[in-house]
DNA sequence: ACTCCACAGGAATTGAGGGGTG
DNA sequence: CACCCCTCAATTCCTGTGGAGT
């Protein structure tokens, strides 16, 4: 049994590995922040800021440059008297239209929300919120692609001001997106204003992401624990997948930790190889658990395919397999259309892979899908739920007779 | 050559569920 | 209370297209 305070030590600030950690330099990332820079810069010349729109994938630096340079430009602004200055950050999760969005904003600014209005007043609410600021405000919106189609309010935005819907604060958007798809998809008029500066945060090669975590662990890390190779073959783990400079420090940490409960001395590569299969089976268990019903019978539609080594199927067979699941269960079962649907999203969310087959360059294709997880991780996160217990019990069977496990 | 089928995906609609106003 | 706002999952209908069958 472990004791407290008789850890050997390995971390030194274990702060600086975590996710929430913001550098206050990053040196990989000049360019993207001297851009920012000149888009932020009018706001110090009494002007409207530019709005930005920064995209680029998870893990690219993108939140960390954008706070590193609103607070040099806050402190700035804190000096000069006659600049009044605000930076609202706001976190798009979880909304999926400019009205939520809007109405949300409201509630964060002034502590209530408006709700069953149209959207018209809510606007008008935010505007009246923002003016009751007053001053220059940056209004950050992280994770903007979230609101998909509806983007409304990112044209009314930065328009509200010419339009008299807005008389005391001058108002600038910071989006950032980690869909590149979104810009294309805003609408042209969108496009027009919020666009008008663009920053793109291509992905982390191998050599930065080596750097990045060579400060981390300067930091993070008691000197001389981790071994010399771990850090550039930590890096090399994640530039494979993504270039995410959040994932190679996850890995590295979680290194650390398995180091720990081992009692051993050092971080080695061994480790991080052990550390990656752990974080990975972590990411099938939280996202299988957070699925509707509906996306774990089509997920287990698929499964069923897999367990009888008929995978990838076809829509169709997915399908059949879907309605023999969804009656086990006496969950209602869904039109095939919707399922499709549901396959889709289980395809983004990357527990599929769905592969297009085309016949023809414009016409006929469809589409066949298999499982894109471990399968016998899969079965016991089912399991684990009594709700799809019989499911998993009766799929395991069958794969075993198909020799899958 | 013609018709029918399979399939993906867009659009419109519905109904439940959250909440407003007067 | 009647009637309004918006969201979300789901259904229904429709369109476009190549391939199979006749």
């Amino acid at each position: 049994m472990p004791t407290f305070g008789e850890d050997v030590s390995i971390f030194a600030n274990e702060d600086a590995l975590r996710e929430d950690w913001l550098p206050e330099t990053l040196p990989e990332r000049e360019a993207e922040l001297e851009q920012l820079h000149y888009a932020l810069a009018p706001a110090t010349r009494g002007s409207t800021p530019h709005n930005v729109f920064l995209y680029g994938k998870t893990g690219q630096g993108k939140t960390a440059a954008t706070s590193a340079k609103l607070t040099e430009l806050e402190d700035y602004a804190e000096n000069q008297a006659d600049l009044d200055l605000t930076v609202v950050t706001f976190s798009c999760e979880n909304i999926t239209s400019s009205y939520t969005l809007a109405s949300k904003l409201v509630l964060d600014i002034t502590g209530s929300e408006p709700r069953g209005y149209d959207q018209h007043e809510v606007f008008s609410r935010l505007f009246d919120a923002l003016d009751a600021i007053g001053g220059t405000i940056l209004l950050v919106l992280d994770e903007i692609d979230n609101i998909g189609m509806s983007d409304d309010i990112l044209y009314s935005l930065p328009r509200a001001r010419s339009k008299g819907q807005l008389t005391e604060a001058r108002v600038s958007v910071i989006g950032i997106s980690n869909d590149f798809q979104f810009r294309d998809n805003l609408s042209p008029k969108v496009k027009d204003t919020l666009c008008d500066e663009e920053i793109e945060f291509t992905p982390y090669n191998a050599d930065q992401l080596t750097s990045i975590l060579r400060r981390r662990v300067d930091v993070g890390f008691v000197d001389g624990v981790v071994m010399d190779g771990t850090i550039p073959y930590c890096a090399a783990k994640a530039a494979q997948e993504k270039g995410s400079a959040r994932q190679a420090i996850r890995l590295l940490y979680k290194a650390g930790e398995l180091a720990l409960q081992r009692d051993r001395e050092s971080v080695d590569e061994a480790l991080v190889d052990e550390a990656y299969g752990v974080l990975e089976r972590e990411r099938i268990e939280d996202g299988l658990r957070n699925l509707t019903v509906q996306d774990t019978l089509c997920l287990a539609g698929v499964v069923s395919l897999e367990c009888k080594d008929a995978a990838p199927g076809r829509t169709k067979h997915v399908y059949r397999e879907y309605e023999r699941v969804s009656d086990m269960t006496g969950d209602s079962t869904l039109v095939q259309r919707r399922v499709r649907d549901h396959l889709q999203e289980l395809d983004m969310q990357g527990f599929l892979m769905m592969q297009t087959h085309n016949r023809g360059p414009e016409g006929v294709h469809y589409y066949t899908f298999s499982l894109n997880v471990d399968l016998d991780t899969t079965l016991a996160v089912l399991a684990d739920n009594p709700r799809y217990v019989s499911i998993a019990d009766t799929l395991r069977t069958t794969a075993r007779r198909h020799d899958r496990l």
